[in-house]
DNA sequence: CATTCTAAG
DNA sequence: CTTAAAATG
């Protein structure tokens, strides 16, 4: 007997990953992480490199790639061992086009959204453009949610949503990631009718996404869960963050989207 | 049997060495490679990083220290294990002082002088700066020499003087590091009472001391003689390019200089 | 603290 | 090709 199309874990395995850097990803092993994970569907974060094709290419893997348009900054893709339809490049919106932050493809009849927030921890200017940004973006899931088309989205929001996402709550409660109206906009955002598929399948763990690379964090698991698998009119299951990866600060958080 | 104070190898052992950055000459055996050799006096250039008296004091060496303006850039040193005397920082000259290219010290009654000349390889502006900078440097040289104090000038001179002086001679006629008009100012600054030490000890071999890093210079002895051991008012002897040590992209000069 | 880019060689 | 710094996270 094989495992029907409605049974867990049949569907798509869709893996969200900030590599910070391909390159360096690259040289940590993604290549042999991929090979033995295969996930149909690959969603990376700060690429910070133009698009190469060939990085994972030769493993099945077409994709679509944004960059910013500043060399070696930001830049998101999908990757994919399925034909991608229907790629949008941008939200759009100016200010995070430029950056490369948002690209997303249809893969059997699921839009797959690889999508990078903004950072505003160097600063004002950064917070102030990032708390802008959170309601225009906001604004385009949205509008993308009422088209129909299952949604799947994954990416570093640069956010953490309640005290159980991030060691140290108390004391970052100042600190942007995990400021009051930011919490409050994740809040809003999921009640657009998205599933934080992490919290959805597993609960109220203290599971973490990412480790600054000051300090010991890693090592003494002080961490954030800044990124996300998040879906609308379809089911994610079996999600999972991968801590012992180590393909760059911060873990791969896979899941399986249930065959529609 | 003793050696006698006039017989070689008596005499301070004195070694040029451009370190391409010091830290990344540190991280390649640096210390090893001095705690081996220990000659009495290391003239250092390129140090591309602020005083650092740290590096090498707990070895028994001070030093005399004269970075560039410009953070990360040239810099030279005089590290002796005896006592330094009467330093010279700069020629002086506006622009060669700017960027940190001449030092000197006394050390046992010779002055001993760290040099590094401008490299012209860059492009035009560069070559003319370095050419100026040549018959300036030439006249504070020959100024020193008429004080009488024995001189031993270490340094990254950015010249190959004679054909057997670089590999492939025939092809960089027209490169900077051996254009004719280089190779004449190299005649004329050997004929103001300058011994070439090099040549003087070994005779005209084919002897590098500098590889470029790109291609397989190195491993095919793709090289240039750029770097110099250079007498006035006493003998060096046993001179001996390091070519195995690897601290940078320039190999080790050592001699020995007579005890007056 | 780690990444990529730049300037310089 | 390699270094160090700068910008960014």
């Amino acid at each position: 007997m094989t495992s029907a199309a409605s049974s867990f874990p049949a569907g798509l395995k869709v893996t969200t990953l900030n590599v910070n850097g391909l390159r360096s990803a690259l040289r940590k092993g993604l290549r042999d992480w991929v090979t033995r994970e295969t996930p149909d569907v690959l969603l990376l974060q700060e690429v910070r490199a133009d698009p190469m094709p060939e990085a994972l290419g030769d493993l099945g893997y077409a994709g679509a790639w944004f960059p910013a348009q500043k060399a070696g900054y930001s830049g998101v893709a999908v990757l994919s061992r399925h034909p991608l339809d229907d790629v949008l490049t941008g939200m759009p919106h100016k200010e995070m086009d430029a950056e490369g932050r948002v690209v997303s493809a249809v893969v059997q009849g699921v839009r797959f959204v690889s999508v990078y927030l903004p950072s505003g921890s160097s600063g004002e200017a950064r917070q102030g453009f990032k708390d802008r940004v959170l309601d225009d973006y906001h604004a385009w899931v949205q509008s993308m949610l009422t088209r129909g088309t299952p949604v799947v989205i994954g990416g570093d929001y640069n956010i953490a949503h309640r005290q159980v996402d991030l060691k140290n709550w108390r004391s970052n409660q100042k600190n942007s990631g995990f400021l009051p109206h930011e919490r409050e906009w994740m809040t809003a955002h999921l009640s657009a009718g998205l599933v934080d598929c992490h919290r959805d399948c597993l609960g109220e763990v203290a599971e973490y996404t990412w480790w600054s690379n000051r300090g010991n964090a890693y090592a003494n698991n002080v961490g954030w869960r800044i990124d996300y698998l998040l879906s609308a009119g379809v089911r994610v299951r079996g999600v999972c963050v991968d801590r012992g990866a180590r393909l760059s600060d911060h873990a791969p958080l896979t899941g399986w989207v249930e065959r529609s």
